[in-house]
DNA sequence: ATGATTTAATCCGCATAAGGGAAAAAATTG
DNA sequence: CAATTTTTTCCCTTATGCGGATTAAATCAT
């Protein structure tokens, strides 16, 4: 356990003040200290050392509280988003997406390259995922030198605390230590991090769960993904382990072991539908749930069968998933969701059916299909989380 | 988020302390600085006031280290036994188990009552179970009013934070609340939590978990429960609800939804034999498992079907809580141990098939078939844990 | 036996933190 | 200019932890 000195005190008031500004926009120091509990003593100098070091800025406009404006206007502070920038990442097997994000998290540029890189050498995947941060790092008006921090998010079992990638469907090999390839790549530090996850904290700072403590987020992608938030915290298993709900035993069939991923993912949906013309060709450049949603309009049996049966086993995990975590909210995201109303009401259904009767009403179904932007800015935040923390150490005595 | 002070950074150095006093027995100051990576200047403070409000006892014999026993030697420090006492219970549907154990969790009396409590109207079962609390007290030789604490560990989905039972297989209602009820009558604080908790609790502290930090009990009675410690800390869900690990869903069957319940609760295995005989008697009295034993080893082909196939299901579902949490050890428990090899190995076959690839070799399954007093003394634990807490209010300044 | 050596525990002073209270400074309205 | 409200600034108290010096208690060596 880590030990507690003056210097943990002031490092935890000063990341809730910092928060604290972050979540409530502009605000006054009457107000965070109304929000922390803390003195307003305290908090003066908490943020004069915030301001000192340049993470958070005076706005001296912004004062329009209610009309009844008597008295010394109160001065708002909000995050410095020129305090730093970072790069965050969405890899997946069909597309790389980067986004780079200031210090609030706002979206400097953004990148999409729809390329296929399932499968290639990780020396190939490197080179690329290096370009794409540097293309998007320049078209930010910006030089790597001014990026503090990189995060990329990619689908499969990561361990976020060392860095290495257990396993992801877009590496062929296992154990991959991708993020010091990268940092050395780059020459900036880099950190990775399961794609759920990114997309849970993007829920949890931009999205549907600002108001949340706790919620889950199931992502339905080419892998399906899990991310919990626990008290405002990414819950990572044992060992810094990211989740994946693909594994997760659905039933022991005729033919064995039955898995979520073998009847909810991407490929299995698809791959049920006739080999050869244009829809394979689709698949193989990753446009398969495109056009997977305009022959579900045109009523194709045979996807709509495979989309229900999908919706069906998701539904059923998300039932147990719920089980075990009791969230207030479920969010589901993916490009699965683009299947439609036949795959979300049978969702919806198996979801009814399978939730416990003592936990029905407990969380609530939220279906969210926001673009890979957010994924990657998602990714971003991981980054900046990790840059609020570091502040701890640097902190030195207040001047 | 609570506010960080002074009196929180001793309270958490003074839990650090007492917690390494109690985890590694009789220790001296030195060694508990090494540990906690406090300056002995601090350790020797916050032993002084730990001394002084009696939790703990120096001991000046047992100064035998390594027989290079040069210089001024350590004086060891323990728990004190006496600073508290703790009743904890386990309620089953059949049987009633108290201890009472002192400050460092060992066992000063306890009680058992195989009584059928189940589907009794709430007054009955608070009736037995004050009668049970106040017999076991009388027998330790002390009156409740040396008892700081008492905790209920019961079966079921248990709010611990608000002490109401959810649900549970031996009470008729929903949502009671049981904590205030038991705490007026027996006039001492009163705490619930599910069997589960408690138990994995017991085998942090006393049993086969005390060198991890992390690590998932499953626990096979009547009711199929989960217990999951997380960084030393029992893992409970959002709003501090209990995990029912029977409510699962293991698939989708020509019949509706199979939940684990369905497959491996005591009495489904127990209900496929043939009615009436000394059986059907057996079950009802709660003897239901050393029956089944006695028919296993008779080879009967009927019980060894129905424990094969709860195996199976058990298997399964353990693979897929270490999909989701990816503990090193599993700790399995509870009274459906009792079916032997043919449970035993079907539960490990199935886990060995269902654990996905990427995630073999990371946890080790042990069985643990300890007594109802070891479960009893987990709840204990649970009680004396917040009791460990509590000081954080009392503690003054140091004088 | 007696002093030297070694290790443990404590004491003292210093650094930091937070908090409260009060007063001063700042900015705005009436 | 007076009134009002926010923010900063002192000053003082309480609390912690740490480092270095000091005391304490035992063994070893002569």
């Amino acid at each position: 356990m880590k030990t507690a000195d003056p210097e943990l005190m002031r490092a935890i008031n000063r990341l809730n003040v910092l928060d604290t500004i972050r979540r409530h926009g502009p605000i006054s120091r009457v107000e965070i200290s109304e929000r922390t509990q803390l003195s307003t003593t305290t908090v003066s100098a908490i943020t004069a050392s915030l301001l000192d070091d340049g993470l958070i800025l005076p706005r001296h406009e912004g004062d329009i509280r209610n009309e009844a404006a008597r008295g010394r206007p109160r001065v708002m502070l909000e995050l410095n988003p020129d305090a730093a920038r970072v790069v965050g990442a969405k890899i997946a097997a069909n597309r790389l997406v980067f986004v780079v994000t200031d210090f609030r998290g706002d979206v400097l540029s953004n990148l999409t390259l729809p390329i296929r890189i399932d499968r290639q050498p990780i020396g190939v995947i490197a080179d690329l995922v290096e370009d794409g941060v540097r293309r998007c790092v320049v078209d930010a008006g910006l030089s790597l030198e001014d990026v503090d921090t990189v995060c990329l998010g990619l689908p499969g079992v990561i361990e976020h605390r060392t860095g290495h990638i257990r396993s992801s469907p877009i590496f062929r090999d296992t154990n991959v230590d991708f993020a010091s390839e990268m940092t050395s790549r780059l020459n900036t530090p880099t950190i990775v991090e399961s794609d759920a996850h990114a997309i849970t904290l993007a829920h949890h700072w931009f999205g549907k769960a600002r108001d949340l403590e706790d919620m889950v987020v199931i992502s339905l992608e080419q892998t399906l993904g899990l991310g919990v938030l626990h008290d405002n915290q990414l819950f990572r298993g044992a060992g810094g382990l990211s989740h994946n709900l693909g594994d997760l035993v659905l039933g022991m069939g005729p033919r064995g072991i039955v898995r979520l991923s073998s009847q909810a993912g991407e490929s299995e949906i698809l791959g049920e539908q006739p080999v050869g013309g244009r829809f394979a060709e689709a698949i193989r450049l990753g446009r398969g749930m495109t056009h997977a949603q305009a022959l579900i309009r045109a009523e194709d049996s045979g996807l709509i069968n495979a989309a229900i049966r999908a919706g069906e086993a998701v539904g059923v995990a998300i039932a147990n998933i719920v089980t075990l975590f009791a969230p207030p909210r479920v969010i589901i995201v993916g490009s699965s969701l683009a299947l439609g109303e036949p795959f979300l009401d049978s969702l919806r259904n198996a979801f009814a059916l399978a939730i416990p009767p003592s936990l029905k009403g407990v969380a609530e179904l939220v279906f969210d299909d926001s673009t890979d932007n957010f994924w990657a800015q998602g990714a971003a935040a991981v980054a900046l989380y990790e840059l609020y923390e570091s502040p701890w150490n640097t902190t030195g005595p207040a001047l």
